[in-house]
RNA sequence: GCGGGUGUAGCUCAAUGGUAGAGCGUUGGCUUCCCAAGCCAAACACGAGGGUUCGAUUCCCUUCACCCGCUCCA
């Protein structure tokens, strides 16, 4: 390990730890591993689930629909959805995941370098007989000169001999091109270093029916959002919901990443919390505002904070045409190197992109108002669902196509943020009061897998009878753990590494009056309380922390 | 996808072309009235496949996974 940086020691701890504790395991470890996939262990699994359940409470259940939060526009409507894994595959033609995610791809052998095959351009240039196809990456304004030097450089031209060199004025596509052994790279400095086009397919493919013909062909979701949006008509007219008002969906996605890196950064099989929003056109730049300042108060409200978290909004130059607006909430993961952060949610206004490529066909992201994407016969590229997804506004009797904000979160990511956020290492004393480093996991109780545990000081003198006996009646309320165990300071420790914010421990004292201490895993304070207070008192303190 | 590195017990690490060890952890027992204590005992490992060899955890090849750097990142 010499050599290797702080931050990355830091995060194999962490890695460490979820291992040796069960939070994470490599999937299918016992054949190898896969890679890009991660299991969850048991207190991995509650504490995602804690996650989950801490975003539908707050976003969803929780909302009170009859007034208007702090910083919201107007009062508004929240639900819930839970779409298909396998849906229509003509949705991901209109959603544009398919045109996006089944690129053809070349790499060079010379360079490194991969390049998507249809954003490779170049012309023609022959020098005595010889025909090459001088490829390039570089901008249109500077297409003409980056070709022409790099001929002249490859038929080992001088600049007085540029009228010998034959160029064709028309620039093409690589995917044009059939022959590659006569490619000159864009970073090669010889010919035919790039492969033949290679497919990639970022969406996982599937077969329905047993028979597995084309015919069958379909994709397992890249995302949830699209369930939501196809979904929309049923929401609007089963349910009452008027605009504005938001439909949540948590549900797993699959992309086949080209590089799945950093522990469940970024894994091939995910989960998603997504929000769609809809609201009227004209309230949009509010309500992105609204749900972009929400949803960053809501990591930080959980414990994610510090200089480690930030929102960061996008430049002009990285928004789509149609969006007003876009903004990351991003983490400063262990993993990534100092000053960068790695995204946790996204928050997009998507103005009525979806909706209406859902309604007309595929509309072209590259225009403003947007417009059909058409094909060379100026037929749609992708044809819609013809439906009519405007909503008609009752009261006022407008119709109109809503605008859609979309705060898109990754539980996983969540997952492993919280964990690194909550990964501490300090020191302790020990009996002899020595200081012994201890590892701990600070977690927000609401997300602590173990809520609290239940010790008898020693395993004798009719201390475990009422430990277990506390344990009980908190088991019927909470997430709590017993153990009788050894030596009680290694109880505790054990739960420090678990991120139990509380320990009970029955002791002495107890069997006189009936109260029992509650350790504090931060502080390591001890306090005592009546048995009787128990649930309460954690209760209280989960949800007031 | 490319280059480099690493795969031995749950974890951290040894050793070895000929019976694979330790510490910590885990489990059981004893002791123990508050922070990984002590004593006793036990279980658990050479990533996978192939080759060389009388014999491979060790040497070679392939593969898988993880880490680092590039590349990619809707």
């Amino acid at each position: 390990m010499s050599g290797t940086p702080p931050m990355a020691k830091r995060m194999a701890d962490i890695v460490a730890l979820c291992k040796r504790r069960g939070f994470l395991f490599q999937s299918s470890e016992i054949y190898g591993g896969l890679n890009g996939f991660w299991d969850y262990g048991p207190l991995g699994v509650e504490l995602k689930r804690n996650i989950k359940d801490a975003w539908w409470r707050d976003m969803v259940l929780g909302h009170n629909e009859l007034d208007a939060p702090a910083g919201a526009p107007s009062a508004y409507e929240m639900t819930g959805l839970d779409a298909t894994i396998i849906m229509h595959p003509q949705i991901w033609k209109c959603s544009g995941h398919y045109d996006l995610f089944h690129d053809f791809m070349v790499d060079c052998r010379e360079s490194k370098k991969r390049y998507r095959h249809d954003q490779v351009r170049g012309r023609w240039a022959e020098f005595e007989g010889e025909r090459i196809f001088v490829a390039t990456t570089v901008e249109a304004a500077e297409e003409d000169e980056d070709t022409r030097r790099r001929a002249m450089k490859h038929f080992k031209l001088r600049p007085k001999d540029a009228e010998r060199l034959a160029l064709s004025d028309t620039f093409t596509s690589l995917d044009r091109v059939d022959d590659m052994t006569r490619v000159l790279g864009p970073d090669a400095k010889s010919l035919g270093t790039l492969t033949p086009p290679r497919e990639f397919n970022l969406m996982f493919k599937t077969f329905v029916g047993a028979l597995s013909g084309e015919e069958g062909a379909a994709f397992l979701r890249p995302e949830t959002a699209q369930g939501i949006f196809v979904n929309f008509k049923n929401v609007v007219d089963s349910t009452r919901v008027r605009v504005p008002f938001g439909i949540a969906q948590i549900g797993k996605s699959f992309r086949n990443e080209i590089t799945p890196r950093n522990f469940t950064f970024r894994s091939r099989e995910f989960e998603q919390m997504e929000i769609e929003f809809f609201c009227r056109p004209t309230t949009s730049a509010e309500w992105y505002r609204y749900w972009r300042d929400r949803r960053m108060r809501w990591y930080l409200e959980l414990g994610l904070g510090g200089d480690r978290l930030r929102l960061r909004e996008h430049d002009r130059d990285e928004l789509s045409h149609y969006s007003t607006g876009t903004a990351d909430i991003e983490y400063a993961f262990p993993f990534l190197p100092p000053g960068e952060f790695g995204e946790l949610e996204g928050i997009a206004h998507r103005g009525d992109f979806d909706l209406r490529s859902h309604m007309e066909g595929k509309l072209d992201p590259a225009t403003n108002p947007l417009r059909l994407e058409v094909d060379s016969d100026g037929k749609p590229r992708w044809r819609g669902s013809g439906k009519d997804l405007s909503y008609r506004d009752d009261l006022t009797n407008d119709r109109f196509v809503p605008h859609v904000i979309e705060p898109s979160a990754g539980a996983d990511r969540a997952a492993l943020a919280f964990l690194c956020e909550a990964y501490h290492e300090d020191e302790a004393p020990d009996e002899d009061g020595v200081m012994r480093k201890r590892a701990v996991l600070r977690f927000h109780p609401r997300l602590a897998p173990i809520k609290a545990a239940v010790f008898p000081l020693v395993k004798k003198d009719g201390m475990p009878e009422i430990a277990k006996e506390v344990y009980s009646t908190l088991k019927r309320r909470l997430s709590v753990f017993y153990d009788e165990k050894g030596a009680v300071g290694r109880r505790y420790r054990r739960q420090d590494e678990a991120g139990t914010p509380y320990c009970i421990t029955v002791d002495g004292q107890t069997l006189v009056d009936r109260t029992v201490t509650l350790r504090d895993r931060d502080s390591l304070e001890q306090c005592r309380i009546r048995i009787d207070d128990c649930v309460s008192e954690i209760e209280t303190r989960i949800g007031g922390a």
